[in-house]
RNA sequence: CCGCGCUUAGCUCAGCCUGGCAGAGCAGCCGACUGUAGAUCGGCUUGUCCCCCGUUCAAAUCGGGGAGUGCGGACCA
């Protein structure tokens, strides 16, 4: 694979790139990149989305590494009780996994880290204790304000928060952060305190976050305004037939967004198109060979949300059908990590 | 250790002084209108009033005890 293809691979569907000149360079060789996710709420189809770009990576050559952050899940005004940091990182390793495979790839090529087997070493503390003591508060708090809670009364975990991230960069060795465009503030971080501590600065490379269903941002907490990975074929259809979907509008279209970042590429590695069903009365059945096409006949409302949402809802169902099958297969790993809610 | 504040619907809170059917806004749900959704209009739902004991015909409200949470003071070898 030639370097323009590779670029392309990794850059594509991103939000952005901190700095294109500095990730072409280091295509010269086989870079480690990483992504790291705190055990905390139930997986769903965002994080599917950011998931399905490890195929690009991997595609691309690239050294993989997810870190599962059980620490961050509790240094976040304890978003995840000390208890259950390991049944809940179980369960994100058997869905991340899954996710994985669902995009087309091989999932053994992942390498799996957990925070704890980085974070707490005397080198690693030192560090930690040395960047807190010559950095504000008002500092990590900037950085950390799009993906810590908030409250009137923060924590000290939720201050160490985006110190310990940044450390984690260094001590994975990798030399591309990989995250949501949220963790946008921790990384500029860490690209401007990791040098002053005798590391490099990583690369950084965000997705985008997805417009929730309901109109607005996507929110962990409203239900219906994310598909979450274990909801059945008929919660999906319920979800994406409810969905904020104005005719010829792109901006803000959670079902377009989905089917860009993740029905698309997925569709792509398979080599199949998208094809919606359509009564003869509004032009009869009709099919994509890339969203390019489809964006664009939507929006000179050649093709009606309706007739979009039923095709979408039918292969966001397929996209999710893996991983719902692999936890109707352990349905002790749900339990464990959330036994308040599958009691 | 001492003092003060707070705890009421999913969320933000009012009500407490002066006891009398538990409320508002937002959210949510259901209809109407749209070949989807939203917007708009119409309608509807939602409660361990933190817990226990007491006073009272009657307690979210008053008294006592307790819990959780936050703030302040003191202590600072």
């Amino acid at each position: 694979m030639d370097r323009e293809e590779r670029y392309r691979l990794v850059a594509r569907n991103t939000a952005e790139v901190v700095t294109e000149e500095e990730l072409d360079s280091l295509l010269d060789r086989d870079p480690t990149i990483y992504i790291g996710y705190a055990p905390t709420g139930e997986m769903h189809i965002g994080h599917f989305t950011t998931i399905r770009k490890l195929a690009d990576f991997l595609q691309a050559g690239l050294e993989v590494k997810v870190l599962i952050a059980d620490l961050h899940a509790h240094l976040d005004d304890e978003k995840s009780p000390f208890d259950l940091l390991d049944a809940r990182s179980a369960y994100y390793r058997e869905a991340i996994a899954g996710m994985v495979g669902a995009a087309g790839a091989e999932p053994g090529e992942i390498e799996f880290i957990q925070g704890r087997e980085i974070e707490l070493s005397a080198e690693y503390s030192l560090d930690l204790l040395r960047m807190a003591a010559d950095t504000t508060i008002a500092r990590t708090r900037r950085a950390g304000s799009e993906v810590v809670r908030q409250s009137e009364n923060p924590t000290l975990g939720g201050l160490l928060y985006p110190l310990l991230q940044s450390l984690d960069v260094a001590a994975l060795e990798a030399d591309i952060a990989y995250g949501g465009i949220d963790q946008r503030g921790i990384y500029m971080l860490s690209r401007e305190v990791l040098p002053e501590h005798g590391y490099n600065a990583p690369v950084c490379l965000f997705a985008p976050l997805l417009s929730g269903l309901t109109g607005g941002k996507m929110s962990a907490s409203e239900a219906g305004s994310g598909i979450d990975l274990t909801d059945d074929s008929e919660a999906v259809e319920e979800k994406i037939a409810g969905a904020y979907c104005p005719q010829g509008e792109v901006t803000n279209n959670g079902v377009l967004e989905y089917l860009q970042y993740l029905i698309f590429p997925i569709l792509e590695e398979r080599g199949e198109p998208f094809a919606i069903s359509r009564p003869e009365e509004y032009g009869g059945d009709v099919t994509y060979e890339d969203y390019a096409a489809l964006e664009a006949d939507f929006r000179t409302e050649e093709l009606h949300p309706q007739d979009l949402k039923a095709a979408a809802a039918t292969y966001i169902d397929e996209a999710i059908a893996p991983i719902r099958n692999r936890f109707a297969d352990r349905p002790d790993l749900l339990a464990e990590a959330y036994p308040e809610k599958y009691d």
